[in-house]
DNA sequence: GTCTATATTGCGATAGAC
DNA sequence: GTCTATCGCAATATAGAC
């Protein structure tokens, strides 16, 4: 198993991540993220020094996932919006997952609340950008949010996202 | 102070919401909670006899103040969908507090989770009786999740409630 | 680079005095 | 109805072997 450094960092992460998305923060222990990775957790502490180190990690990855998507969004052309909602609902992205993780962390630590505002701005700017509406835009994205937040909770998200798009040819959109 | 023991239990209950809101759920601890209602551990536990009651106690509260909530919605008349969206993006008021202590506990506890659900399930039947229109009526719950998602994370949201607006007069509403 | 102890702290909960 | 004292346990983190 993996002897590669920046592999069994990745994996720890992962793993890190999935119990925060799983149990929430109380779940994501040192012992259950080594036990999740297949390593002790001397070994975690190895990579990671401290629990705050291995949140950093976390909230560093969700920052280069978010400008890879926002690459991805403006490639989507006029259909940028519409691929700003369907991803906004989608699940088990490595973004998704590192988003979720995210969510968990802000109710207890402020640098991921600042790694969301962040993320949120950056979806903005875009959207904005694109639809030359803040009024549009803003509302947008508090339909993404709203099933992010949905999506959070375990509630379905199969109807939403058809409701939407029908509310969104009304405006022309 | 507060010899009456349903008194009592109402700021025990205040207590433990305002530190979920605060610090979330890993300073919502019963020494935190004693300490803050003004009675000591032993004094929390005569009245919640563990944690899991104290979180009973909380979402069965939620649950009056949705249900009245829903017939203040009702009051409103044609502004239904408006007073709906104005008080998503509320701060401070008890049902405010309840909601998002819910959304601290739901990471952790199925209960929050099915509670939430419940929550919003009345929400969007109210809506959708009023509006006549489940696209529409989805639409808006999920631009009221997403302010709710906002404020949970501490975003402003003053300028959000207007361009809401903007975009919804153009609906015709 | 990964492991097994172990030190230390803080949590939820119980027992029993007042 | 509220208190203090204390037990048992789980969590983060350190030390040092391999």
């Amino acid at each position: 198993m993996a002897r590669n450094p920046t592999e069994t960092k990745e994996r720890l992460l992962d793993a890190f991540e999935s119990l925060l998305d799983e149990f929430g923060t109380a779940g994501a222990t040192l012992d259950a993220v080594a036990a999740k990775a297949g390593v002790s957790k001397g070994g975690l502490l190895y990579h990671f020094g401290s629990k705050a180190a291995l949140i950093k990690g976390s909230l560093e990855r969700l920052e280069h996932l978010v400008a890879e998507d926002v690459e991805a969004m403006k490639a989507a052309g006029d259909r940028l919006h519409l691929y700003y909602l369907e991803t906004s609902a989608e699940i088990g992205t490595p973004l998704d997952q590192s988003l979720i993780a995210a969510g968990r962390l802000a109710q207890e630590h402020d640098e991921a609340k600042t790694a969301l505002r962040k993320t949120r701005e950056a979806w903005f700017d875009v959207l904005n950008d694109h639809l030359g509406d803040p009024a549009l835009a803003m509302t947008i994205q508090l339909i993404g949010d709203g099933m992010y937040f949905n999506q959070n909770f375990g509630l379905s998200q199969d109807e939403a996202l058809g409701h939407v798009k029908n509310v969104l040819a009304r405006l022309g959109l």
